[in-house]
DNA sequence: ATTTGTGCAAATCGTTTGCATCTGA
DNA sequence: TCAGATGCAAACGATTTGCACAAAT
């Protein structure tokens, strides 16, 4: 894994990928995009890749986790999931999809499916549009 | 409107409803009800209202703004919003409904009427039950 | 060579907590 | 009286920022 010939593959579609959002594709940038993307549909803080990119022997600063966490949801590649108080979360499916809130366990999971359309969305007020309806649906261990 | 006879009627309404909801009427959760209540639904942040009501002469601490709002919250008097990771708002009305936030203003009003119903609830994963489903409309100023 | 990204540590922001002091019943 | 509430300042956790250094084109 650590050899560098074994994985050129795929290191360089994810610097073309990189490339194209106008982002150089450097070391620290195509690893963190490697352990977002290569793993299905993820939801996923800041601290939490940190802890796994160090883990992974890729030892990469916070701050710097945090810029490319936001370079990549303005590039389109992420998107921002606000579900609640203090963390934020990254969803790497950044299709038009809703979530389950797992309150206790504090975690985001996609709802499957088309499992909920938004039966009539509403008139935005005067002047405005909209932008994205987000729908979040909080459930709890039933007792 | 600081004489104490004149505001003995309101003062004391909200006095039965703290007392009800097992919260002594101090002055200054009354001062802080007051100020909730009294204009129609709002949506407000802690700092809000803290500077509200230092500006109203009713010199309270943001550390009691927040006990009061999450005492409020537990007793069902207010509705914590959850939108955007920084903030937290509170939401003065309590029944179902849901929210649009303004981008760029960070301001939540609420979906009037019956603008928008869920079509479909999803089914809640393995074991666990619906606590609530919250639509947040995100607009911003039309270009 | 130039531009852009990275790491560190300090700074910031909203919120919470510990504790001594006050207050309402 | 005295449980419960308040205020202050310090503590906190998540995120951001400033700046010297390193890497990509």
């Amino acid at each position: 894994m650590i050899d560098t010939a074994t994985n050129q593959t795929s290191r360089s579609n994810v610097s073309n990928v990189l490339r194209q959002a106008g982002l150089r594709p450097t070391r620290q940038r195509v690893s963190l995009a490697e352990l977002l993307f290569s793993k299905g549909d993820r939801h996923i803080s800041a601290e939490l890749l940190h802890e796994e990119a160090v883990g992974a022997d890729v030892p990469v600063s916070l701050a710097t986790v945090y810029n490319t966490l936001h370079q990549f949801t303005e590039a389109g590649l992420l998107r921002e999931v606000a579900i609640d108080g203090t963390k934020t979360y990254f969803d790497t499916n950044v299709s038009d999809h809703h979530h389950f809130f797992i309150e206790g366990e504090n975690r985001v999971v996609d709802i499957p499916g088309d499992g909920v359309g938004i039966g009539e969305v509403p008139e935005a007020p005067e002047g405005m549009e909209i932008v994205r309806v987000d729908v979040i649906v909080r459930v709890r261990q039933k007792s």
